[in-house]
DNA sequence: GTTGTAACGGAACGAAGCATTCCGTTCTGA
DNA sequence: TCAGAACGGAATGCTTCGTTCCGTTACAAC
């Protein structure tokens, strides 16, 4: 069988650079194919990729390392966003800020709806606890500045963003525009206001979705 | 030939009765089972309801039978309380009275998430088309009476419920506590306010939400 | 008591899907 | 020239699941 990328001309051409560049395409690959259906096989990915199924064995144990590493890479997403947006001097902004660029990049479902498909590392745990702390500040900043309503607390940020991973449509960028609204929606809901009435019931607690990373039996 | 009209049997006593109990059992075994995991086997829904598989298929054809049956149960339940809402004579408690007994009763996985799943009937369409009228004309009243933003579609009730649906731990109470948090917090988003800005991008469309009831294959 | 039969439980069957392995091929890089 | 890294994709073996099949139970009519 013909190798149809063996021919690629450039400065990049070569084995090792094709090889190099698969690394990026499988990881893509896998990033749309799993965002769509978590539980698609590993197939669809090569195909997606233009791989075939060795060429992803040859980089990744089995499907649940490939799993985890997509995960940890949202994770570290996550992270980074939150951090860009403490920069942020504006509380509010930054609050807002931040949702927006995680609500863009997916990262939810890359975490939480693979989340139980692997047994996570150290790490990832580690990673997790930071993230946390990273949102708990920046919800602690724009409730202190009255910005947000005060009956807010940080969990709320995964109901919000479980909201906003909700809404898909087959075209993904009318997906992005479908979610902003439900972000604006839920953020103009969450903003302090005279007329507010206290939210019902108890607040989500810490420990409420940690079922979600026990492994799924 | 037996007769099937012949003898009134007892309150609970008698196959017959037991049949009749079998009824009630499966299809609240399958609510539960499929609320909880939409892809679940049928043999989950005979264990559940205590029953073997065979007291399944003599009342259903096969699976998609039932899928069938539930998902328009759902929905009749959907234009019910629409109905229901619509004799509340203050149009913004109507609004919110009808989707927190939609949310309450978990009709919208009932339907959304289960569609595809089965060939819908021509009746289901028809029911389908009315649910949607009742809900925007629930929506209108809560708009003209300018309690609503008037920027709301009626689609936007199809992303609220669904943010709501997203909405998911272990124990089914307390799901619905969280659910309703959710729900406040969206109402607050879409009323009327005076900082309110306008809702970015293109509003939901009408057939933008179709695909989910083309059959998956 | 006898018996026809509706209702049933659950094993058996067969099809489909899927992760992983295996082997032959290609082509780089020294 | 050639060892071997990189690869494509068929083959394999396992699991899951919808559906069917058959023997059993117990009510009801006589």
């Amino acid at each position: 069988m013909p190798n149809p990328t063996a021919a690629a001309p450039g400065p990049l051409a070569g084995r090792r650079a094709q090889a190099a560049r698969n690394d990026e395409a499988i990881l893509e690959a896998a990033r749309a194919v799993f965002l769509a259906d978590p539980k698609a096989p590993i197939a669809a990915v090569a195909d997606r990729a233009g791989v075939g199924i060795s060429a992803l064995y040859r980089r990744y144990a089995g499907k649940e390392d490939l799993l985890r590493r997509l995960c940890h890479d949202g994770l570290r997403r996550y992270v980074a966003e939150a951090e860009a947006a403490l920069s942020e001097p504006d509380p509010w902004r930054a609050l807002t800020g931040f949702l927006a660029g995680v609500v863009d990049a997916d990262v939810h479902s890359l975490t939480v709806h693979l989340a139980g498909t692997f047994t996570p590392t150290e790490e990832m745990g580690r990673d997790a606890v930071r993230a946390n702390e990273l949102a708990a500040r920046l919800v602690e900043r724009a409730r202190a500045d009255g910005r947000l309503r005060p009956d807010v607390v940080v969990q709320d940020l995964g109901l919000l963003l479980e909201a906003c991973a909700a809404v898909r449509v087959p075209d993904p960028e009318r997906t992005r525009q479908l979610r902003r609204r439900q972000l604006a929606v839920l953020l103009a809901g969450l903003s302090a206001g005279a007329d507010a009435e206290p939210l019902p019931g108890p607040p989500p607690a810490a420990g409420e979705f940690d079922w979600r990373w026990r492994r799924r039996e």
